[in-house]
This record gives C-alpha cells, sequence and structure tokens, in this order.
DNA sequence: GATGAATGAGATTTCATTCAT
DNA sequence: TATGAATGAAATCTCATTCAT
C-alpha cells in the first residue's frame, strides 16, 4: 500500500523532470513558465511546487541527475590501464550516447547550464570543473607515460576535448550538422580522432617550429 | 555645428553599447534591466528606446558589430594562398585578440548569442553558420590539396576547431584556465597544434584502424 | 478502549491548540502556515483539519476558550458585593495572572483578535463587546451608590481601564516594560490604583473645571 | 515646467497614500491587494511600485509621517512649562483630533501598527517606543516636583495613559462608544480626568495601603 | 535628442483546503 | 482517525515599453 503510494508518487515527480526536459529544450528556460511544465506532465500547477522548492530547482536537479553519471562515468573510465586514447573514446562514446539517448536534455544542459556564466554554470561551477580536471589527469598520465606530447598544456587539451565535443552536440541542436545514428557513430570516432591525434606524439609540423611569431 | 551635434549622439549611442557589454557581461542578458545600462551609460532611460528599439536590439546589435568583424576577417584570410595551419592560425588568432581586447564582449557573445539555441543564437543563426561554413572550406581546400585527410568531415572539423577556442574563452570567462598575455599566446598555438595535428595526413593510429566498434 | 482512545484523540485536539499558540505568537496568524502548526504539534496536517475546519476556527477556538473563562470570572465577581475597586482589582489581577500562565495566549488574543478590527475582533465583536459592557456595569452601579464620580461615563471608563491593561500586556509583550512575577504583582496594583484613582469621588482637580474650552 | 511636472508626480504619490489609508482601513492591510490601493487611488498597478517599493512599504511610510509628527507634538509639549495635567491633556487632545481629522489613518495606526508585535510593530519598535518614552518623562517631572505621586511608576503610567486613549479609540473604531464632535470633545477631558485623577497626590485610597496581598 | 513617470501584462511563488488511501 | 500528496486561486512584484513634456 505505502509502497505503491511511495512509487506514484515518484512516478508525478519523474513526470515533472521529464515534462521539464521537454519544454525547456523547446522554449529554454527562461522563455517557459513553471504552468507550461504543469501542462505537459499533467498536473496541477503547485505539484511542482511540492516536489521542488523553484523553478531553478528543476533544472539543478535534470542538470546533477546527468552530470553525476557523466561524472562516475569519467572516473570509472579513468581507473582503468586502457591507453589515453581509449578512454577519451569512452568518454566521448558516452557522451554522444546521452545525446541519441535524450537530445532534449543534453540540449538543456548545454544551452542552458555549462555556459551560463551569470546563473547555473557558476551555481555548478564546482562540479562542471570536476568533469575537466578529470579528462585533464587522463592527459597528464598520457603525457607522463610518452603518449601524448608534452607541449600541450592538459588542462588545455581538456578544455579543446571537451569544447569540440560539445560544439558538435550544438551543432546537431542547431541542425548545423546532420544527424543521425551513423552521424552518430562517425563522430565519436571523429572526435578522438581530431584531438588525439593532436595530442599523440609525432603529429605537428614535423619540424617542431612554432609559427605564431 | 550639425557634424558635432551628430558626433556627439553617436557617442552616446556609443556609450550605451559600452555599457551594455558591461552590464550584460556581468550580470547576464535576462538579469539585467533596461534600466541598470541606462544607469551604466550615464543617461535616461528612455534614451536606449530612443537609439534602440528594444532590450533584445542592444544585443543583437553587439553580436553583429563583432561577428561581422570577424566574418571579413575569416574571408579575407581564406582569400590568401596561405597553407590552412596558417589561415585557421591566424582565426584563432584573431578570437583570442577579440577575447584580449573585450573580453566583457566575447563573453556576452558566447554566452548569450552562440549558444542560445531558443533565442539570439536563433535569430543569427545564418550568420553564425556562416562561420563554420567558411571554417569548413578552408578545411575542404587543405583536403582537396591534401594537406588534411579526408577521412574526417570537413564540416566536423570546422566545428571541432571553433569549439575547442570557445571553450578555452570558456575556460577563461569561468576562471578555469589560467589567464594573461603569455597564456593568450600560448593559446594561440596550442589549439591550431591540437586540432590540425589531427587533421593533418599522418597524424592519428598508424594503421588507420577504427576502433570503435 | 473506547474511552482511551476518546482521550488520546482529545490529547491531539490539544496538542494542535497549544502548538497553535506558540507559533501564532512566535510568527503572528498571517505569517505562519496551518503545516507550522502540525509540525509544531508533531503531527499531519491534515489532522487540523479534521479537529477544526480551517486555519481561522483554530485561533477562534484558542480565543473563544479564554474569553469566556473571563466573561465568567467578570459575571462572578460582579455578582458579589465587593465595592467596585475590588471587583475591578480582581478583573485586572485575573488578566495578568492569564498573562502570567500562558503569554504567548494572551499575546495571541491582543495582538490577533482584539484589535482586528478587519477580521477576528469584527468576528467576535459581540463577544468583546461582552466584556466591556460588564466591566462598564461595574463602574455604573459604583457610581450609583457614590463610589465614583459620575462626570465620567461609565462605558468610558470601562474601555480606559481596560485598554490600561492591555496596553501593559503589550508592553511585556514588545519587552518596553519589564517582566516577571514582581513587575506582575505591582501592575495589578498600580492600574487600579491609577484608575480607579482618577474614578473615585476625591480625585481630580478640585475645582472641578474642565480645561478642555 | 519641470516644477509643474514634479508637483503633479507628488499628487500622485500622495493620491496613492490617501487611496491606501482608505483601503487598509476597510478592508484590512493584509486582506487587501495592491491593485486595490492602485483601482482607489486611479492610478495604473506599477506606479505603486514606482513610489513605494513595496506593498510594506506603503504601511510603512504612512505610520512614520503621522507618528513623527506626534512626536513632534509630544517633544514640542513637553518642553513647555505646563503642569503636567496639561501636558497629558494636550497629548490627548491631539490624538483625539487625529482620529477627528482622519479615523481610517488612525485605524489603520493602531490596528495595523501599534499592535502588531510580529511585523509592523516590531519594525517600529524604536519610533513607537519613542512616544512612550517621552510620556513617562512628563510624568517623572511631575513625580519629581510632587505633582505626581511617586508610588505609580512613570513608565508604567504612560502606558495607562496611552493605552486608555488608544482603547477609546478602538471603541469609536469598532463603533462601541458613541462618535461624533461632542463626544470627541469629552473624550479629551475624560482621559485626562480619569488617568491623570489616578496619578495625582492626593487620590486612591486615602489609607494608601496597598490591598493585593 | 533627452527624460523618467506611467503602464500593465505576466512571472514566480505561497498556502489554505481537499481528498484518496 | 490519520496522512500528506495534490490542487489552483490569488498575491506580490518585475520590468520592457510607451509617451507626454
Amino acid at each position: 500500500m505505502a509502497a505503491a503510494k511511495a512509487a506514484a508518487s515518484q512516478d508525478r515527480r519523474r513526470a515533472i523532470l521529464d515534462a521539464a526536459v521537454r519544454v525547456f529544450a523547446n522554449r529554454g528556460f527562461h522563455a517557459c513558465r513553471v504552468s507550461d511544465i504543469a501542462d505537459e506532465a499533467g498536473v496541477a500547477y503547485g505539484l511542482v511546487y511540492h516536489y521542488f522548492g523553484s523553478k531553478d530547482s528543476v533544472l539543478d536537479t535534470l542538470f546533477l541527475e546527468r552530470w553525476d553519471v557523466m561524472l562516475a562515468m569519467i572516473a570509472e573510465v579513468d581507473a582503468t590501464e586502457a591507453p589515453a586514447r581509449e578512454k577519451l573514446r569512452a568518454i566521448a562514446s558516452f557522451i554522444v550516447e546521452s545525446y541519441r539517448h535524450d537530445p532534449d536534455l543534453m540540449k538543456v544542459i548545454i544551452v542552458e547550464v555549462t555556459r551560463a556564466a551569470n546563473s547555473f554554470g557558476q551555481t555548478h561551477l564546482a562540479r562542471i570543473r570536476e568533469a575537466y580536471r578529470r579528462i585533464g589527469e587522463i592527459v597528464t598520465k598520457a603525457q607522463e607515460n610518452g603518449d601524448f606530447k608534452s607541449e600541450i598544456d592538459a588542462e588545455f587539451a581538456a578544455m579543446a576535448f571537451y569544447g569540440a565535443i560539445e560544439q558538435v552536440l550544438t551543432g546537431w541542436i542547431f541542425g548545423l550538422l546532420p544527424i543521425g545514428d551513423e552521424h552518430y557513430e562517425r563522430a565519436k570516432w571523429q572526435v578522438v580522432e581530431t584531438i588525439c591525434g593532436g595530442l599523440e606524439v609525432g603529429s605537428g609540423r614535423p619540424d617542431g617550429v612554432r609559427t605564431d611569431h
């Protein structure tokens, strides 16, 4: 009885979160009203406030749910003995799969959180940075064992890697890059090929001459 | 007389735009009010509406002013006979210099426009895409003349390249990457080394075997 | 069995009332929520609606419980043959003792009911007036038997008497007058001395001349 | 021009305050909406927020405007050489005249502020206390020069005096005491006669025996 | 050109009350 | 009796925009 009740309650909560993803993705966080979320979820206005203290809190929840899964995945990948290229491929793959599985959610996270320097991005800065930091560590280890060249700062490499992926997702979101399973698969490979190719020993200008001055 | 008057008028208009950059950067477009812009500019806030039709229009103006300069720069670069690596280096250099020169403006463009899939990003989609398209063309030409390998889609490469730069700027904006002239110079070189390194013929896994399945 | 059950039920009801006194006193009737009462009482907040029809009804109950005790006391006092000064002393004493015994409850009654001209004060006007009327009667009788001078309207005297006491309680509530048993005792005497002193024959300006015109 | 504009602006502000008095008095502060004030004043909703930051601020303004006039009056009265009875008569007279002149305003102050221990009363506690303190000083001086007996604490006397008046006003507000110029005049005299009579040397029980134990 | 008072639609949020279990 | 999830009307407050001067 009580268990069934609690389950039903969680269903409602979940329904609100799922509805929020859709309306945030379709209209944007600022442009949509709490009533839009409620309507989309098929629940009364106040129930959103029953489960979440505020509109902000709904987005916070969505972000943290997903981001924490990603952090766990990165940590797990990093703990293996695989080569850096494999680790980064796993991360790129995870993010692309996340998009394939729920493009609206990833759109919301990218558009409303990770780049929102004055609002949610700031709120979740520590969590966001954690992802970059772990990717940077993968690069550092690869530099230490000689797989990656040391001329590129590891933290820079981490940003470039993550930025490249996020921009590809942005391309899909904006309709600037072709979508579909085939393209998603190809993207996983291309991002690793593009970035790791540039990071690995042996790439770059044969003479190693810097040309920026 | 009349000329002086017109010049004074333009000064006011400019003062409003400059003030808008500061308040948009500091508080975010949504979080600031038109009166904040006016206060920052030291004018009555009706004047904002005299020069610009709306709050949106102020941001539109800021974005277009800068983006068009960048498009012109890319077109100019593309028209030269320099190798792709040099062209991309020039573009990366221009964007980094833009940030060095006016970090607030670049922050506003990145945070409020290029990723705002439901508002300004959508409005200016054609202009934004134009930049990616031109970068993609540089890659295509390099693939045609054998400098870049053809396995990577040119449009994908363009997104990865631009995304890497934008993410580095995001790192500076969020305080996640060290700032300063030295770092800006180094970033220009690193982004080219990282991305072009991966795009150029000869990089990547020697056997060319895809490892994603 | 049934009796024990009924007693437990009454305990719950009582617990809600007692909790309501505390939260009404601490935060004010309007500022507190029904759930605050329930939390304070340690019950689910649907139970408040089981025992009382509404939030208003809880306050109504608290007021009436206490006010009716006071009315009974006044009636009893008035039925005696004691001199007016003694009767009024008994009333003042009762009110002060009520405060000493449960300052929160008296705070609620004074702050939320007796001066609330547009809400509870209006609802309970007849009950409130009854107290003033009875005090007025005590004065009238004293005037008839020559103890009190007739120049002061009895109904006016009743208001002044009650108002003086209520203001002293207000002083304690606001922390404007020193509290403690000693002060409570002293207040009983002082209020009678002050008001009765002015009402009794022989006080006032020797010449009896009114000086207000 | 500018002066006329400023004057018109002040008129609007005044109209809002006057309207607020009427709606606060008729429906109570909590029960009325900001739109009620705006409607009553014949202005747009937002103008209330243009002149006053919040609904609370409107009431604050009303209270302070009037209370500060009273404080100034009390200070002025206290500075004279008149006997205490005359000083207190002046104060009582001022308060009664305030009620005669604008009963709604006095109703609002008494009902919504001076007894609101958890909201406005607390906010304005220092200002409210200042009035009691000054009245207490008048009593103290009278005790020092032998006009008033010293057995009654001056601060107690101040509360009793003010409470008696406020209760009389409450009587008018609730319709419990007869209203009209004649009654107002009579009240001024009666309150002084009642309270001062009890405070003056020579009143009280001939034997001076306390009867409270 | 310049000002800022005035407008009012619309947003978030609160919370008394209901009701199925 | 007892629970607390669910409801939704209603309140405050914001702020882009207009417009008379």
